[in-house]
DNA sequence: ATATCACATGTGAGAAGGTACATTTCAACC
DNA sequence: GGTTGAAATGTACCTTCTCACATGTGATAT
């Protein structure tokens, strides 16, 4: 469901290829979720059948085109009114519920660990400034930015709470 | 390999049923991670097979308790060295890309419904104290209020910057 | 006594997702 | 002019997840 809806959405703010939509959800480079990889082939045949996408063009090298229509439009703003699924997974939470499992060194390589790419992540969204460079995007740049601060804040501070000598 | 690792630890901590693992799941109890259900079951023969649990005791109404076995704590001890999954999904992340597609209106209350939940999970969390009721689990606590704490925080600059007549 | 409800364990079917592979097309380089 | 490599689309297989169902047990309440 997430998926088809992001698709969807991708081409309700303009037309993409398969192809494009794969490196939109490879890279970091819209950094705002993950990376299914090519699922995309996959679940741009159902919303085709289903007329909530059309082919727009054909291009060189068998490049096919996508844009949603109206009724695609309209399934992605009835969804966006239903109700979120809140339901939250994310592993470095569940490894943080065994954490006192290691010893003492090793559990600070762990928080080391998330703590520098916490802050890579960070650096990155914060380099993009304030409004970030697509027009549309600020609340998720900032809903994105704010969970790797909280991530950073989180393990800076259990690090520091994690003496060397200790255990 | 997410839930085997959380059933793992969890049967490291104390023998457990599959029953009392699948509530340990279900409900805000535990409040760590979201809720498969009786796969618990199915991912129980598993790891039973290979030795890393084992079956400690029978109890009234059929009930098998499990404790993980040394295999098993060896390897949850390795998969807690081993670099983690970074990849985050989560649906109102999805959601905030999209926002834009909303008037205003819908806008506002799909930010005030939000805020409501992430408010009302936030409380729940900090109820619990500083250190938690569960013993080394203050790690775990911290790491989700400090995200609901987050998402607080930006669905209420969100809705901030949303004046109930713009759009 | 019996009805009900929480405890407790599972199965089966189908959808979704992940990994890896397989193929064609054009451009650019040497 | 042949090789390489990115652009581009897709399939096959296997695992995991979800949903719904199916069954037995013991305590408590009526």
């Amino acid at each position: 469901m997430a998926l088809r809806m992001a698709i969807l959405g991708l081409l309700a703010e303009r037309e993409m290829s398969g192809y494009d939509l794969m490196r939109e959800f490879d890279r970091g480079n819209s950094l705002i979720w993950p990376a299914p990889r090519n699922e995309v082939y996959r679940e741009l045949r159902r919303p085709l059948e289903a007329g909530l996408i059309a082919r727009t063009a054909l291009g060189a090298r068998n490049r096919k085109s996508y844009a949603a229509t109206g009724a695609g439009i309209a399934a992605l703003r009835d969804w966006m009114g239903s109700a979120p699924d809140y339901g939250l997974s994310y592993e470095p939470m569940l490894r943080s519920v065994f954490l006192d499992l290691l010893p003492a060194a090793e559990r600070r390589n762990r928080l080391a660990a998330d703590r520098d790419f916490f802050a890579a992540q960070l650096a990155v969204l914060e380099a993009a400034g304030e409004e970030g460079p697509i027009p549309g995007r600020r609340p998720a740049l900032h809903m994105v930015r704010g969970f790797y601060r909280a991530m950073l804040d989180w393990a800076e501070a259990e690090l520091a709470r994690t003496p060397p000598d200790a255990n």
